[in-house]
DNA sequence: TATGAATGAGTCTTCATTCAT
DNA sequence: TATGAATGAAGACTCATTCAT
């Protein structure tokens, strides 16, 4: 936050705005149409700018779609954000627990897992996304291992079956629209305790 | 050209065996590029036919992509077959802990879990195909639930997340391509053990 | 002439007519507005055909270009043709200086000495047409050659200033809209006959 | 900045200065692209100026061309440098072929051969270029007839047969990579100076 | 039943040009 | 004088779909 911001660091400023301003009207697009459905055209319409302009800050459609995967999915550390607000030395489970209840409401969320599905799937097919989407998974689960006692195969192993079992949460929310009536909470977060803390 | 069977059958026999070849094709080509990437031309390619003669089977091309979500995912109701082979009255847990091999394979598979993703990002925009994959998704966990004592709310719980569980093992799949060396197939099948005897 | 002809060779007859149609079509709009001034769709109307149908038969506009510089420019074979109809025996000098006429027709010609040099242009920094305007020229001169008694260094210098004087014509054609009234033709066959009988 | 010079003349003096900067980068860009693949951005680039400044001094991009072609090619008034040099009296033939080894020299040059071929292919269409280049040429030969006797049309036939003879290099240099082989340069003095000597 | 020629709307992308600063 | 953000009209090319054969 330094006092007199640089000009050069301004002009910046700006472009990220712009940059933002687009990635947002992006993501709305994709969410409602996908990746390769949403034209650019749409894209400049959501965005409020020419389609032209919108090259001066992406240099391709692949390069938004990357720029929305990259910026991705800041929401997914959540049980990092819930660790700092437990008392120090809580146990992992217990912080896992915790943010249960957060972390479901965000996976069954339609409009979520769609775009989850989206960029996975693309992630099937495009290196470039799929190298993103890894890179992202592993240094989330590089901090989250930090609040395990230490980063043993079966910490590992755990934060695996916790990170399928909620991801797969986006799964059911597709498949079950009736997922909200048939999953119980508290079975969930019995599961990932029995997961965290077996020995 | 068999001399007994009447002509309409013959018909219908040649006409379901072209549809299931154009569906073949179909599939490999949106393995491989994604629904909307993959041309009707590509896929008339792959299943050695013209592209105008598709036309005769399917009166669009989202009506074969409706027509493999229809088909779709009969390998999902592993378990069941694994039931058939197990003793009479063996329990739910047992027979669904029996499956979690083959089933992981399955589902770790990039292929299959791109397709997956693909066809699950699709429900997320295109109600024709939501309806679809959330009927297939219903009537699988309508048999699943055959298995278990009796249809109860904790019943179809307990089935929501082995289910949650075992998609999960899909996105993972994408995120992670260490994902065999992280995965314990121990503690999962602990795991689902847990989840499906708990009381 | 196949009396039967058969039907793969009906096809690409049909192609080739198609083709053809597109390359003079192209021919007229390049003549008139250059290579990159000429739209795909000026040249799919000139050719009348839709211009998503021209990709039926050239894989790109630069694919265009190239057919049209591979046909390209027969006519400068001229002095071949005038060759045989010359009594056998007839001298190297006699030859040429007989097609002088008939040549310098068609090099001043603007339409044709404009298309020329947009070609030229194109080879001087694209490759794949310098190679093919290379090719062409490489064979026209060896056919020149077997009009002289041998390919010997000095005839080949010879030709090259024969071809320098013949296209520097189309040159002079677009810088000097007075070059009908200022080419003398005796004087310039004089010149042709000095270079090519000088000992 | 200097002191005395009326401020007008400054600014005329920085725009001509900054109008030459624009155009050398421009003919860079031109020999590599030519006219119309050249885009402003790279002119600009090129010309360490910002593309909107650019129209200060000129108002269109064919305005740039125009300027180039303009100013273009003085190059080839090398005959009247080279008749400078020799001492007063020397007949033409003998001032021409005493040019032909640098005039030959830029005329096989790729690169200046391309530039040729790209304006003489737009004075082929464009008729502001084409009047352009038609002055550029009639004033050239005007002042290189006066290094003749007289303007008789014997010798302006004469002047148009060694300027066809030497732009004609330029033609055969782009269809003739070997051409520094193949070209004999005592048979072209030889040719030139029959042209410009005989009776 | 089967072909593939044909269409034309739609895609991403580029670019000359303008204008606020 | 100088910038570069911004525009929007093209451009080349693709593709689902139709239809004559």
């Amino acid at each position: 936050m330094p006092k007199k911001t640089p000009l050069s660091s301004v002009e910046t400023d700006i472009a990220k705005r712009r940059k933002a301003q687009v990635l947002d009207a992006a993501i709305e697009c994709f969410r409602s149409r996908g990746f390769h459905q949403a034209s650019m055209s749409q894209i400049s319409a959501a965005a409020g700018m020419s389609s032209g302009h919108i090259y001066h800050y992406f240099k391709s459609k692949e390069d938004i779609v990357a720029g929305i995967v990259e910026r991705g999915q800041e929401e997914l550390s959540l049980p990092i954000a819930q660790a700092k607000k437990m008392p120090a030395g809580t146990d992992v489970a217990s912080i896992f627990v915790a943010a249960v209840d957060e972390a479901v409401a965000l996976h069954k969320d339609i409009s979520f897992a769609a775009l989850t599905m989206e960029i996975l799937a693309e992630a099937g097919r495009n290196p470039k996304i799929a190298d993103i989407v890894q890179r992202n998974s592993a240094s989330l689960h590089e901090d989250l291992l930090d609040l395990f006692e230490d980063k043993s195969h079966k910490n590992r192993a755990r934060l695996e079956i916790c990170a399928a079992l909620m991801e797969g949460i986006s799964v059911r929310a597709l498949r079950n629209p009736r997922l909200d009536a048939d999953l119980d909470l508290d079975m969930l977060r019995d599961t990932m305790r029995h997961v965290l803390s077996s020995t």
